[in-house]
RNA sequence: GGCGGUGUAGCUCAGUCGGUUAGAGCAUGCGGCUCAUAUCCGCAGUGUCCGGGGUUCAAGUCCCUGCACCGCCA
């Protein structure tokens, strides 16, 4: 069998690991350990993605240097996985002296086979962001940061020449159907492929950036973000000639989320090529978790600290309900009541207590003593337990190899309620009232063990550490922490005469105080869902960050074709203009002259093509909203604090 | 603007090749059990399958069209 590599996007240090850099990588230890089980030898990398102009400018925020800012967010990384129970086997950093290399390496050779050529460009730059912005990103001709005008100016730079490959691609993706998974995403690409490729600019010069790693034939220039990042899957293997390289490559699945499938599904294979390195065997994309209905982002103070998740409910829960509530390749939604609901019901209520009266009964009637499972007639007693296990089984293998993790653990938790049912149709408490029924006793406590030994072995990649306790109590041991798959079809493993440690509780129920809505409240529909507000406390320095100020509305007109929204010009201290969704509630001409919040650090954001650079604070309840306004007049551009 | 996706119970979603009375989990209500973490088991519902039109003996499913939301591209 080949040896089984996986990967995770290595994630980028400008800012603290969230929820989804959590989910991709417990989908990747979750797969890494489902084929261990499999009996394959495994290979797990995940690691940090650190230079690039954004870290240089998260660093300078914060007064420190890229090095030591990158130190720092790179080790939060890194000392999250275990809390976790992930088991990577190597954490690779871009700013490794051996990846530096390999990257110098590779670029040296493609630019010898001649596909790295240097070419000028004019384009628009402002020196304030210090960066070119192409024309859909400015507002009436200005820069939507700076609300100046960009100067022209020219720049030369290196390209990788992509188009040569781009036949090749196409006809590689169609004939690879595994190639790039779910279907969806592999249909995206070749949509974009349908377009010629252009050529991707891979340098800047050092006038602009220093943190990168130099090019290797004009000392000039760094190269620039995907050189840089995308290599790092083969120089933590010792590209090229290094053991674990010849041993891994290509037999490889990458890992990664939505928002960068065209570096993966389109740069990644051509550089490869281009490199005369076998291209990869498969991309698996997922989707985006959302916070109670909305998107996760910084400006909305809604990121999920993993951490803060897992000190609170535990690791197994958290794995367990990011596996089994997002559909891979979908975007799902995180919210801690979902979480809590999923803990009481599903691990609690259904597992948790079916465990606990489990061993309760063979505590109570055998003493703690595996009973034996072969002293009466199976035919009776049975009642298709072993056939619904081996059931769960094939079902639960076919969903894991598709990456379809929802579907796997749909069909444990089938079984786990058919083992329910089975205690409850042979009621072991009226059995264990009459001696002439101790050996049906004995047997149907063997199958519930049995039952209960196949469903920690699968719980194994999700829940890795329930399913120890689980094995340890039902007095299993094995030379590895899990079983292999072999072992799920074989009814009988369990050894009679064993002696069993007391039952615990291996999920406690969340007292549901945040469950229920309060008597005579309503569960709002779908539509009149408000943005919940965060449940997480924010520190004063992260409140301070927001730059809320007293704006003087200027001008507004209605945007065309829109029903809700309104274009408005501000006044800040700066003029701006800010696209509000009030439309319904007021008129252009009322709103002149009027003095609003705004919050004036929003990531400026496109609405029906009109740059917004701010929002409009309003309270908006049952379809009507009203501006947050001031008791008297100000100064525009006033901060509030 | 172009391409694609989605729309099914209060909520989250299954629904195969068009084929009987459209399903599951959660939530709700009722009943049963007592081994168990107030757990478990059973029963009960509730549906404009987004709207409109078409093909067909038969449409949630196929075709056309409209609406809403989402994604990719420009």
């Amino acid at each position: 069998m080949n040896p089984f590599y996986i990967t995770t996007p290595i994630y980028y240090v400008n800012a603290r690991p969230h929820l989804g850099h959590a989910y991709s990588t417990v989908v990747a230890d979750v797969v890494n350990r489902f084929h261990r089980m499999c009996g394959q030898e495994t290979y797990f990398l995940t690691g940090t993605d650190e230079h690039g102009d954004k870290v240089v400018r998260a660093a300078k925020e914060e007064g420190l240097s890229p090095l030591v800012y990158v130190d720092r967010i790179s080790d939060l990384f890194r000392k999250l996985w275990p809390e976790l129970d992930i088991e990577h086997d190597w954490f690779i950093r871009t700013t490794d002296p051996n990846h530096v290399k390999v990257v110098g390496d590779v670029l040296q050779k493609i630019y010898e086979a001649g596909d790295i050529y240097f070419g000028e460009y004019e384009g628009a730059y402002c020196f304030g962001c210090e960066r070119f912005y192409t024309e859909r990103e400015l507002v009436d001709g200005r820069c939507p940061d700076h609300d100046t005008v960009p100067e022209a100016i020219k720049e030369s730079n290196y390209f990788f020449r992509m188009s040569p490959y781009q036949d090749w691609l196409i006809d590689h993706i169609n004939t690879h159907s595994d190639f790039i998974r779910p279907e969806r995403y592999r249909n995206e690409v070749l949509a974009f492929l349908r377009e010629p490729l252009e050529d991707l600019c891979i340098s800047r010069p050092k006038t602009r950036i220093q943190w990168g790693i130099t090019l290797p034939f004009d000392d000039q220039y760094v190269t620039y973000v995907w050189f840089d990042a995308l290599l790092n899957y083969v120089s933590a293997l010792g590209y090229p000639d290094g053991k674990l390289f010849k041993k891994l490559w290509p037999n490889v699945c990458h890992l990664v989320a939505k928002d960068i499938l065209k570096p993966h599904g389109i740069y990644w294979p051509i550089m490869l090529k281009a490199a005369g390195i076998p291209v990869y065997r498969h991309l698996y994309v997922h989707g985006y978790w959302n916070v109670d209905e909305t998107k996760m982002s910084k400006s909305l103070g809604n990121v999920v600290e993993p951490l803060e998740l897992k000190n609170q409910y535990g690791t197994d829960a958290i794995r367990y309900f990011l596996m089994r509530e997002m559909v891979f390749g979908l975007d799902s939604s995180f919210s801690e009541r979902a979480l809590i609901q999923r803990i009481n019901s599903d691990l609690a209520n259904d597992l948790g207590n079916l465990f606990s009266r489990s061993l309760t009964m063979v505590h109570k009637y055998f003493e703690g003593i595996v009973p034996k499972g072969d002293v009466a007639p199976e035919s009776n007693l049975d009642l298709e337990v072993k056939s619904a296990a081996f059931e769960a089984v094939q079902e639960y293998q076919d969903a894991m190899e598709g990456f379809a993790f929802h579907k796997a653990l749909m069909a444990i938790w089938q079984f786990i309620n058919r083992i329910n049912k089975y205690i409850d149709v042979t009621a072991p408490w009226e059995l264990a009232k009459k001696k002439s029924q101790r050996n049906d006793l004995q047997v149907v406590l063997y199958n519930i063990l049995e039952s209960l030994r196949v469903i920690a072995g699968l719980l194994y990649p999700f829940m890795p550490r329930a399913a120890h306790v689980m094995q340890e109590h039902l007095g299993i041991t094995w030379a590895t922490p899990f079983q292999t798959l072999h072992d799920f079809n074989v009814w009988g493993k369990t050894r009679p005469g064993t002696k069993l440690p007391k039952t615990i509780t291996l999920f406690p129920r969340i007292e549901p105080d945040k469950l229920k809505p309060k008597p005579g409240e309503t569960v709002p529909s779908k539509k009149e869902l408000v943005p919940a507000r965060p449940e997480i406390e924010i520190s004063m320095e992260v409140f301070q960050k927001m730059d809320l100020r007293v704006g003087t509305v200027l001008r507004a007109e209605p945007v065309p074709r829109s029903k809700k929204l309104l274009k408005l010009k501000v006044d800040v201290g700066e003029e701006r203009t800010i696209v509000a969704g009030i439309a319904e509630n007021y008129q252009s001409e009322d709103l002149i002259g009027k003095q609003v919040v705004i919050v004036a650090n929003v990531k400026p954001t496109k609405l029906m093509g009109i740059l917004s650079q701010g929002m409009v604070l309003t309270a908006s309840d049952k379809g009507t909203c009203r501006l947050a306004t001031l008791d008297g007049s100000c100064e525009p551009g006033t901060p509030l604090m």
